[in-house]
DNA sequence: TTTATAATTGACATATAGTCAAATAAAATT
DNA sequence: AATTTTATTTGACTATATGTCAATTATAAA
């Protein structure tokens, strides 16, 4: 199937004319005519009866045109979309996200979309909560989990390990832990989330292991989390991006280390209605890039 | 623009690779590979980030693939359409006209019709009146006037001229006519119509005359007023190929020659949910042709 | 009847698109 | 870390399709 030929077909449609068509092309109308003509060979229809002084469009032919003019107008329209999408960003992009991540992957891509387009502005709306678009309207969500919503689009921008650790120190004078189960006498640091309870869960092969810790720190602030990990107070679950160097040099150990916490994924997400935004775009298709390079 | 670079950009998206697209379109990977370049190039756009190993389709690809993939069902709805057109016709088909329409123009084409298209069957619904085609589930209306309805299509098939005559001996014995308010004291023969009254209307340049007629004979059959008219009864207005073989005979003389009375329209008309029907664009298409060769 | 015009046809030229072979580099495997 | 495999690109060549020129046809207009 030649969906150029269906540019032809339209012209000479529409001006019922052979040689008009082909002024309007720029091309001979021994061209036109061939191409139409191999048009309704290959589909087995005539389109146009002909006399060698006109041209009539069938009835079929008339059926044809409307699909046809159809497709050259979604054609126009999606290269137009294109032409849009070349713009330059400007004005303002209004970006949600945690502060730690805004921190560990976003701060070098706000850095360098604001460098490169320098019409454009940011405003960022770091909560430790889940953020409304519609109602803030905001452009982009950089979070971890996706949302179940129509109007809502996504992208996986990568995947957060996590992991169950503690200090040597602190584990050295507190019960050997040899199950899920043992953590439950155990203190515990965890991140506060939406809810009230958190559950850690665990799993090794076909086995599952859901346990709520007792805490002795409720925080929803990450990094807080991880200074007191590392001063003795207890056990916590953490992205392995953020605790790996202090896993490195002994400073952390991995409690359970045969039983998986699952991952994270980190997701970006926009209303749907937005996503023919420039800056967003652009700002998205950055993120990407700089995901692909960031080890997590 | 080249739509057919759309397909071969539609297959990449899909397959995520350009080998694995090059296999579903038959061709060389090499082939794929210059077509989205090129695409690109064209566009001035980059779809997709590659290394040696791996594509990854960009947010614009993304955002013009929706475009593209649609622009490419549409092409093969069209395509399809044709196909759904090329089988024969058969089943019933359902047309309403009058019956001296039917007589007159119908006859030959639907002899035609049913001889070459063994399956079909035709039901004529002749009616003098216009007939409701959604009610009636008519599919197709040979019609003088065409009809205001958006849910309508209609087809113009010819223009009939009408001619306003009578008898040399009806003449002979009746006041002089030299201006269409002269025909007020006459005997007319009119065509009954929707309306009670009949109302004929002359125009000469810029000068309009709107009389009506006193008559002798109402009738909703244009032979029938034919005939009496031939039978010296009165002036009558009527269609031009159906007195002329009279008028040149002299049997039949012209009345108010100078003065025009306005064409009447033949049109196809057909509701425009049926467009489609296979036995209705044939029929159409015959009769189309058929109208070319008929001199009204 | 003649003339002008719009379409077709066939031969040829050119441009486009496809193929083959080779190069590249990333991913997978050892 | 080294090797192999593989997906993509690039460049030279080829085939095909597309467009052009010239000649032909037939109809509408004069």
């Amino acid at each position: 199937m030649d969906l150029n030929s269906l540019i032809v077909f339209n012209r000479v449609v529409e001006s019922n004319s052979i040689t008009k068509a082909s002024e309007s092309l720029n091309r001979t109308k021994q061209s036109v005519s061939h191409t139409i003509s191999s048009l309704e060979k290959d589909l087995h229809v005539r389109f146009f009866e002909r006399t060698t002084r006109k041209i009539r469009l069938t009835e079929i032919g008339k059926l044809f045109y409307e699909k046809s003019r159809k497709i050259e107008d979604d054609a126009k329209s999606a290269f137009e979309l294109l032409e849009e999408t070349k713009k330059e960003p400007c004005g303002t992009l209004r970006i949600t996200s945690t502060h730690l991540f805004a921190e560990i992957f976003l701060e070098k891509v706000i850095i360098n979309y604001l460098k490169k387009y320098p019409k454009s502005k940011i405003e960022m709306i770091l909560d430790e909560k889940q953020v409304d678009l519609l109602k803030e309207n905001i452009d982009l969500a950089i979070r971890m989990g996706n949302l179940e919503d129509s109007s809502m689009r996504f992208r996986k921008l990568g995947s957060i390990n996590f992991i169950c650790c503690a200090t040597p120190e602190y584990l050295k004078n507190t019960p050997e832990i040899n199950h899920p189960s043992s953590i439950l006498s155990h203190e515990c640091l965890v991140l506060k989330g939406q809810s009230n309870t958190t559950k850690w869960k665990f799993t090794k092969n076909d086995e599952e292991e859901i346990i709520t810790p007792k805490f002795k720190l409720r925080i929803n602030n990450q990094k807080i989390l991880l200074n007191s990990t590392l001063n003795n107070l207890g056990i916590s679950i953490m992205p392995y991006f953020l605790c790996n160097e202090y896993l490195d040099k002994g400073k952390l150990v991995r409690v359970l280390p045969e039983w998986k916490i699952s991952d994270g994924e980190v997701n970006a997400l926009f209303l749907d209605k937005k996503k023919s935004n420039i800056n967003l775009r652009t700002f998205l298709e950055m993120i990407i890039l700089e995901f692909k390079n960031i080890k997590i």
